[in-house]
Parts: structure tokens; sequence; C-alpha cells
RNA sequence: GCGACUUUGGUGAAGUGGUUAACACGUCGGAUUGUGGCUCCGAUAUGCGUGGGUUCGAUCCCCAUGAGUCGCCCCA
């Protein structure tokens, strides 16, 4: 128990640490290329605040919550998500102040209480994109691409983005009672889970992986059909931007968003070789949230990508590069009369930049070599009682085996390039 | 939350109801005097996820529990 990590969480060990930089620096690059700012809000937010974002009766809010009491009696859960407190900060710091379109990422842990498998866990890391008070498709469309371009430039192939409308209060009620009403009638051919969805979220039965591939399916209400001008118009233009943008995309009118607060477009960027756990990236429209969270009504959009999938998904596509943790030199010392010789020698390298080690554990030169060998150095720099004397640094070249003596003074002139 | 499978040293793993738990890699040490990578020699699990039980005796049988993986669910 106490040399084991809680379940589902995971420690990101020195060599998985470097592709992790890499991800995240990978992300900041590209966030400021579009225009985006990092902001970090608090990993526990009021319980309250994802009741009223995400929705009561979704299941990450009903089942999956990391929630408890603090000292000071106040209901406190550890982010499941971003967005929420996105806005909350948004709002909270008045950031719509200067007008205009507010554009922020994100990069932290996010906690659900989830049967842990490969590329889920009960602490995971998200990126994630929101642009908050602009209605226009444009915005789609750009946080789209960002998400599309980044997995892209990560070199993942197989990469299918799927988009669809989930529609807005004004049209989506009227889809939903289609749906409830066809469904209704095909009770009889519905499996347990989507009786149940049946009063909880019709919309769900469509990506049924079950009842999805039945005949009925294919006559079950389409969401084109029931969409207002309005929806009809904004999904119409991310269509078209996404087209000019030359990404291709497929229309899912099956794709739906497990979270309450999305309306209008909705995406998902998938890599089909992870499996059950291959939603890489997902996002939307939630022109409603702010308003439900207390603000203006204000529109946005935004998305977020899964990092322990994307690594994963890398990783199935040896993606991930082999660690350089090569060093420039080796300090090898020879008898106890060296020990402080070499030591400075060591500090030495280190103030001129030169990236060096040297063995701490009093063991015979022999093996001080094959440490030095196994370090990736290139250069051994060998000391003892002579070099001790007459200021000099034996050095021998590990790639070539060339030795020769030089003045201490002038290791540095050496060339430590490989 | 449901179902299935897995669980042996630092790693990959073989294995049996009963004397020393293979093998490989790794690690450590050695092969004359201050020198590596190759080779050779030696060392390296009193232990077989944990806790019970059955048995004269269990790593191998039974029960419980933990963890991991896969699928469902959900989602990133």
């Amino acid at each position: 128990m106490l040399t084991n990590a809680p379940r589902g969480t995971k420690d990101i060990l020195p060599e998985q640490s470097a592709n992790w930089i890499r991800l995240e620096n990978k992300i900041r690059e590209l966030c400021k290329l579009y225009g985006y700012e990092e902001i970090r809000t608090p990993t526990f937010e009021h319980t309250e605040l994802f009741l009223r974002g995400i929705g009561e009766g979704t299941d990450v809010v009903d089942k999956e919550m990391y929630t408890f009491k603090d000292r000071g009696d106040r209901s406190i859960t550890l982010r499941p998500e971003n967005t929420a407190s996105v806005v909350r900060a948004y709002l909270q710091n008045k950031l719509f102040a200067n007008g205009g379109l507010v554009k922020l990422y994100y990069i932290g842990s996010m906690f659900r209480y989830d049967r842990p498998q490969a590329g889920r866990l009960r602490e995971f890391h998200q990126f994630g994109v929101e642009a908050l008070g602009e209605k226009n498709p444009a915005v789609d469309a750009e946080i789209i691409l960002l998400a599309w371009e980044f997995l892209k430039s990560l070199g993942l192939e197989d990469l299918t983005l799927k988009i669809n409308t989930v529609g807005c209060p004004a049209c989506r009620p009227i889809y939903r009672r289609k749906l409830t009403e066809f469904f209704t009638e095909e009770i009889d051919e519905l499996c347990e889970d989507c009786r149940r969805r049946l009063e909880k979220n019709p919309l769900r039965i469509l990506d049924c992986k079950i009842d999805g591939l039945k005949d009925f399916m294919d006559d079950a209400p389409k969401i084109e059909t029931c969409l207002c001008d309005d929806c009809r118009e904004h999904f119409n233009g991310v269509k078209k931007l996404l087209t000019a943008a030359g990404i291709p995309f497929a229309i899912d009118n099956r794709l739906v968003r497990g979270l309450d607060y999305y309306t209008k477009t909705a995406f998902e960027i998938q890599y089909a070789p992870l499996g059950a756990q291959s939603a890489v990236a997902g996002g939307g429209r939630y022109d409603g949230l702010i308003k439900e969270i207390g603000g203006d009504d204000t529109p946005a959009v935004g998305f977020a990508a899964g990092l322990e999938r994307i690594l994963l998904a890398l990783e199935l596509q040896n993606l991930l590069p082999a660690q350089d943790k090569k060093i420039s030199a080796f300090v090898v010392s020879g008898g106890s009369a060296a020990e402080i010789y070499a030591f400075k020698l060591l500090t030495d390298l280190r103030r001129k930049n030169i990236a060096a080690a040297m063995d701490f554990g009093g063991k015979s030169m022999k093996s001080q070599m094959k440490a030095a060998a196994k370090s990736g150095a290139k250069f051994a720099l060998i000391v003892g009682e002579d070099e001790v004397e007459t200021s000099t640094v034996t050095v021998k070249n590990l790639e070539t085996a060339a030795q020769e003596k030089i003045p201490v003074a002038e290791v540095d002139k050496l060339n430590f390039d490989t």
C-alpha cells in the first residue's frame, strides 16, 4: 500500500518526462501561433460550479467526481474538466472587460473516478483551448483547425475528424422530442442501456454500439430536419470554412457530446488504434454556459485533448524519440589523492557550461571507465597523482580511444561536439 | 459500475503439490601494476501481488482482496 500510488494515478518518470515536456512545448508554441494565452485555474473548485456547468444527470457529475467537504465544511470538487473553471475565471476576473474575443488555453490534471484502463486514468492530463465572446462560425473553425493541426503536426496518421451540430435551446428540444417518439415505438428493439437513455438522453441512443447498427436506426429522425435557421446557417458556415482550410472532415449526425453545455457545433477527433479510448480530442460550442454560470449571455467555443492518449498514440506510431541523456565529459579519478582535484575539475567544467559527471562511489578506475562509456560522454577526463602534480588532465576520446595529456586549464578548448 | 483475462527477481520470462525456483538481459565484482565498449569467470528471488484456508507439505488447489490489461459504460 505504502509503495503503491492510488489506483488510476501514474508517476511520470524521467524517461517519460522528456516526452511530456516536448509535447507541452509544442502546445505552447502552437497556441502562441494561434493567439491563445495560457490560463491556470485552481485544481479544485466549489462543487456547485460543476453541477451547474457540466450538468446534473451527466455521468461525469453523477458518478465520476472527486467531491469532499473541506475543513470549513465547503463542498469541494477536484476538477473533472477545465471549461467550467475557465468560464468562472473569465467572469470573476472580468476578462471580457477589454471587449472582443478572449482566447485562452490550459494544460493540467483533471480527475474522474472511473475504472482505469490504458488511456483512462483517474488523474489524467488535458490540454484545452477556449475562445469566449464570439458567435461567428469562424471561431468554431479556428478551434477545430487548431486541434487538427496540432495532432497532425505531431506526426499522427489515421486521424478522423467528425463534426456535427447539436442544435440550440430553440431547436434541440424539438429534435429530442421527435427522437423520443421515434424510439418509443421501437422500444422492443432497444438494448437495455438505450431504454434507460430514452428518458435521460435520447440523443445518446444514436451512437449506441449495439442499437446503432440496427436497421431502424436509418429511419431515425435526423437533426437537420429540426434545426432552426440560425443553427443551420452556423453549421453551414463551419463546414464551408473547414473545406476552405482544406482539412478532411466527416459529418456524423450521431455524434453527441456528454456534457450538457454544448450547443451547435460538436466535434471529435479520433485515433482508431487506441480502441475504446480512441477519442483524442473533443469539443464544441457552448453558447449557454457563461450565462448558466452567472455572466451575460456570451457565446464560446472550445475543445480539450487528452495528453495520455496522445502520448499513447505517438508511442504506437513510434514517434517518441529515444532519450538523449548524453553528457560531454566524464571525470575519472585515480586514487584518493586525486579526489579533490577531480571534483574541482568537474565543477569547473560545469561552470564553463560543459555537461559533466563523475562517479561518487569510490570505485575502481576500471569501473569508473565503464561508467564513463555507459554515460555516452565523448571524453573521459582521467586524473590521478601524476595529473595532480603537473596540473594536467589525461583526455581519452571514448570514441576513438585516442589519449593525450593536456594542461588542466585547457580542457574547455576540447571539441565536445559529437 | 458490469464482464473477461493476467499477476513469479531490477527487466523479459520458464516451471512443479515435496529436496538448490530454469534461461536471457540488466546490475555488481573479477581476469597482475592508473583506463571503457568485445570475450571469459563469479555474484545477484529464504521468494513466486496480499491475506486466509485445504494438505504431512503449496509458488503451483480453494476463497477473499489489491493491482494491471481488454471489452462494456463513459469520455479526453
